[in-house]
DNA sequence: AATCATTTTAGAACAATTCTATTTTGGAGG
DNA sequence: CCTCCAAAATAGAATTGTTCTAAAATGATT
C-alpha cells in the first residue's frame, strides 16, 4: 500500500461512495499534484483485486468504483449520473427459480431519477 | 425501408436472435458485398428507433442486437459469448417493492454457461 | 427530367481504457 | 548507510468499438 494507492482509496472513501475514474483522478490530483491517470487506473485495479473496492460497469460504457465491496445493486440517475445503492434482496435465488441456466453472476443497473434531480424537476 | 436496411434486418431475423454489429456486418456483406460497417450501424440505429429490433448493451462493452423487441432479459455465456433469452417475470414490480426510487428502466445481464459449452466442459 | 431529402459511403475522429517501456521509489539485506 | 531489487509510477502510444463529417449516390415525388 503506497501513498498514491492510499490516496486513491481515500478519495473514494471520502466520497458518497461511487465515482468514475476521471473524477477520482481529478480529486486525487488535488492531494498529489503529480498524480497521473494511469496511476489511478493501476491502483483502482489493484484495490479491486485486494477486495477493498468494487468496479461497477454500466451498459453505456461508464465505469464507476464503489467504496463498498459487499454485494448490492445500483441505480444511476438519468439526469445527473449519480449512482445510488440499492438493496433488492436475494436476486440470485429469485432468478434461479425462473430459469434452468446456471447463474454465475449478473450485472444490474436501474435507471432512476435521484431525489435531488426530482426536486429540481418539480421546481421547474 | 431500403434494400440495405432490409438486409440488416434479415440477417438478424435469420440468426438465433442476438448478434453483435461486427457479425451482422460480416453476414450482411455476404448478401451485399458493397455493404459498409457505417451502414450497418446506421441501419441498426434506424431499426431500433422503428421498434423492429432492440439494442442490448453489456457492461463489458459488447453491443448485441436482438431480433425480438418485446421486453425480456438476457444471459450471456461466459465461454462462447452467446446470448440467450430469459423470462424472469415482472422485475419492475419486484424491484419497486424494495426501493422508493422511481424505476425508469433497468439493464440486466446474467452471466451463465450455455448448454453447449456445459456439454463440452463435461467432456473434458 | 429535375429536385430534394434520405441513405450510403469513406475515412477521420473520438474517448475511455489498456499497454509498453522507461524511470522512480522504497524497503530488505549487507 | 549503501546497494539491490521488485513493485509502482510515469509518459505517451495503442487499442477498439462506435460515432461523426462531409461528399456521393439513391430514389421517390413533382
Amino acid at each position: 500500500m503506497t501513498v498514491k494507492r492510499a490516496a486513491v482509496l481515500q478519495v473514494l472513501r471520502d466520497s458518497q461512495g461511487h465515482l468514475q475514474p476521471d473524477e477520482i483522478y481529478r480529486r486525487a490530483k488535488e492531494l498529489y499534484p503529480g498524480m497521473v491517470l494511469a496511476t489511478v487506473y493501476n491502483n483502482l485495479h489493484a484495490l479491486c483485486e485486494a477486495g477493498l473496492i468494487r468496479r461497477i460497469r454500466t451498459a453505456d460504457g461508464a465505469d464507476y468504483y464503489d467504496k463498498t465491496p459487499t454485494p448490492h445493486e445500483h441505480a444511476v440517475c438519468t439526469e445527473c449520473g449519480m449512482m445510488l445503492d440499492l438493496e433488492l434482496g436475494d436476486l440470485h435465488t429469485a432468478f434461479s427459480k425462473k430459469t434452468d441456466l446456471p447463474i454465475l453472476s449478473y450485472d444490474l443497473i436501474v435507471h432512476t431519477v435521484c431525489p435531488d434531480c426530482k426536486a429540481k424537476q418539480k421546481q421547474a
